[in-house]
DNA sequence: TATCCACTGGAATATGTGGTCG
DNA sequence: CGACCACATATTCCAGTGGATA
């Protein structure tokens, strides 16, 4: 009987696909790295550097391609004796206001152990901070804030910066905002004085297309899988697939190294069309349980409330009334002091936006009035697997949940 | 066409948490 | 310690809303 076995490997460096590979050569964005290179001219003549803001759906290179000019600006400006151009990198994911982001600023610009903590401090005194440390570092400093529409419109920071030196905050410190927004509405939402002076140069990076997709893919591939495992249909699916969907490179990279993750599992030779399809379909449900899992208590008990009156038999969609009186029971028997019907409202509002419930519009007019009607709007499966991992969950029975929806055919009993 | 139902959702205000500073 | 700060969440209050019906 044999024990061991060699395995075949799928790939040869995965890490190619992974989200933060650097890639050597930016693929598919020539005009538009081309424009952005134009708007850093200043900067290597030593002048003032210009805003400059970039919008595009998620996935379509501009962070790559901000990633990329910068490290080339960086390395070239040192060929000059005068120059000294420094960069600040920023996610401004979950940051939702200037305070957090001119404190995370700070953070970034000071040593480790340095760092200053979230809250406490007035916000001039923070950004006070700012100045100070922007001025240390002196010379030309551009500062990318990355998903910068987090930021809503608490944009004082963003009108704070370019006018620093005006206002006599800054001296030496030249400093750039390089913002990048998936969002185009966002700029809408801005202050116009800010509109203004951020967004005096923007560059749009559009979605790619089937062909687009195609070629990146197989640059990638090329390094990330061993010669010949990839079977012809494979890359041409991933883009094909992304291109539909969103025209998101991050999607297919993503659907490309999942494919190649199942092959390997199951120790296949090759990775072909039926790994991407199954690949596909562990992603959108893992992408499910992921924006389920940051959710609050209260969101939780709302989600499962709505579970439970699915399961269990409740004519869907359900009103908000039977909602909340069921609610109201589910909170109790979790220690929970149930919320007010307002409040309960904003968090069905909260799951509507993420897409996880769906909304129906009523109105029966004068005898009836108008009113929502609510139900699930992602998965069973998703929705079950994740209120069983929670630990608010902890007395309410998540199993019978299950057996009760296997056995009405509500998920399949895998 | 005015009425009226059963809500919706904005706004002001309150509460609780985790922090600084003198 | 007490005064103060930022912020996320809740609560309270209530002016709309849109369409069936008298």
């Amino acid at each position: 009987m044999t024990v061991f076995e060699r395995t075949h490997a799928i790939f040869d460096d995965e890490d190619v696909l992974r989200d933060d590979y650097q890639p050597e050569r930016i693929e598919e964005r020539d005009e538009e790295l081309e424009e952005y290179k134009a708007y850093f001219q200043p900067v290597i003549n030593g002048k003032q550097p210009r805003n400059i803001f970039l919008y595009g759906k998620t996935g379509v290179g501009k962070t790559v391609a901000t990633k990329y000019l910068l490290s080339h600006l960086e390395r070239d400006a040192e060929r000059y004796d005068d120059l000294d151009v420094t960069t600040v990198y920023l996610n401004c994911e979950h940051l939702t206001s200037s305070y957090r982001v001119a404190v995370n600023l700070v953070n970034e610009l000071r040593e480790e152990g340095e760092e200053i903590s979230t809250t406490g401090y007035p916000r001039d005194a923070v950004y006070d901070m700012l100045w100070t440390e922007l001025e240390t570092v002196g010379g030309t400093i551009l500062v990318v804030l990355d998903e910068i529409d987090y930021i809503g419109d608490d944009d004082s920071l963003l009108y704070q910066i370019p006018r620093a030196r005006s206002n006599e905050n800054l001296h030496e410190a030249k400093v750039g905002i390089i913002g990048i927004s998936n969002d185009f509405k966002f700029r809408e939402q801005l202050d116009p004085r800010v509109e203004d002076t951020l967004c005096e140069r923007e560059i749009h990076f559009p979605p790619y297309d089937g062909n687009e997709l195609r070629n990146i893919l197989e640059k990638r591939s090329a390094l990330a899988f061993e010669d010949g495992v990839l079977s012809e249909d494979v890359v041409p699916l991933c883009s094909a697939l992304a291109a539909q969907d969103r025209g998101s490179a991050r999607q297919a990279l993503d659907l490309l190294f999942e494919a190649g993750d199942l092959a390997r599992r199951n120790g296949d030779e090759s990775v072909t069309e039926h790994h991407v399809r199954n690949a596909r379909a562990r992603l959108e449900k893992r992408q499910i349980e992921e924006s389920m899992k940051d959710l609050t208590s209260h969101d939780h008990l709302t989600l499962y409330t709505i579970t439970a009156l699915t399961v269990f038999g409740e004519e869907m969609p359900v009103r908000r009334q039977t909602i909340y009186d069921r609610y109201e029971d589910v909170a109790m028997s979790t220690d929970h002091d149930p919320l007010a019907m307002r409040s309960l409202h904003a968090h069905l509002s909260d799951l509507v936006m993420l897409g996880i419930l769906e909304r129906h519009e009523r109105n029966e007019g004068r005898s009836g009035g108008a009113y929502y009607e609510y139900e699930l709007g992602v998965d069973l499966d998703a929705v079950v697997t994740t209120l069983d991992g929670l630990a608010i969950t902890g007395n309410l029975d998540t199993d019978r949940l299950r057996a009760t929806a296997v056995r009405q055919g509500l998920i399949d009993s895998s």
